[in-house]
DNA sequence: TTCGTTGTAACTCTTGAAATTACAGCGCTT
DNA sequence: AAGCGCTGTAATTTCAAGAGTTACAACGAA
């Protein structure tokens, strides 16, 4: 099980949205061309990072803002918008173990834990780098790409 | 998305193992019971923990040994026997991205090393914990029950 | 009012986990 | 050598979710 390519596909909105914002109006058409996939999945996408508020988009026109500095936007901030898994849970525990067995109604209290802490080391990763980052080292690559 | 309840299964199937290995023979059908589900599951979950080498698994008998000592047994290597993702990646990466867009002829190289330290962090954490501990924890609790 | 865009419902396709049934193969035990 | 309990595995079903697609109403600027 893998996570989803939506949260890469946010990930990938936000650097277009900054990298072509002077040149074209950044719409769910256009990025579904980058990306290419369909535009109403970048709907629905955009749709969760706005609710998350961390973009507004303008309907009719089109077009989309950023509503925080991207030095203050974290790709687990981006993250976060896209899982909706339940009670955010990286780990699927297996549903109900035998409580008339001793291991199998304590191996929650045991495991929980060590799960939690190992989904929050990879949390912890993803607040180090921000979308400020992504645009800048986007630009450089870009930029020495010719 | 989330990461399959095999890999909690796994454990819980070590635990059992050590705890009852003394009072009764642990077999798929005793598993399935402490577990709560199929033995069918419990023996495919066997065969990946015994391609691993993790274990060996006693035909017509029945029976199961833990191939190394539990203290070097630690929960990564459990996991890796059980989670058959392709090349091993913890992200979805949306598989197409439009080569003919900057943006997107670039996303790759930008994300792939950041994305590989988040899905490291955590087998980090998943490392520092062994079998061993486990067991020892389970003893514990399971004695304070009472 | 028109036009380009967003919001969203409804549907299909595909994949994978999980569960279940069935049965062949293995190796003690007697 | 025959029976028995267990493992190995194929085949099938059920269920949930991601992904893609079509269709259309709603919105807002020109």
């Amino acid at each position: 099980m893998q996570i989803t390519s939506r949260f890469t596909i946010a990930l990938h909105i936000f650097t277009c949205v900054e990298y072509f914002k002077d040149d074209h109006k950044v719409t769910s058409d256009f990025l579904a061309g980058s990306i290419n996939t369909n535009p109403v999945i970048i709907r629905k996408i955009l749709t969760q990072l706005k609710n998350a508020d961390l973009i507004t988009i303008a309907r009719g026109t089109g077009g989309i803002t950023v509503n925080r500095p991207l030095s203050e936007v974290t790709f687990y901030d981006v993250y976060q918008a896209i899982e909706p898994v339940e009670n955010s849970a990286l780990f699927h525990f297996h549903e109900s173990p035998n409580p008339n067995c001793p291991v199998g109604r304590n191996i929650h209290t045991l495991l929980d834990d060590k799960l939690k802490a190992a989904q929050g080391a990879m949390e912890d990763e993803l607040k180090k780098h921000t979308l400020e980052d992504l645009k800048n080292e986007a630009l450089d690559l870009i930029a020495t790409e010719k």
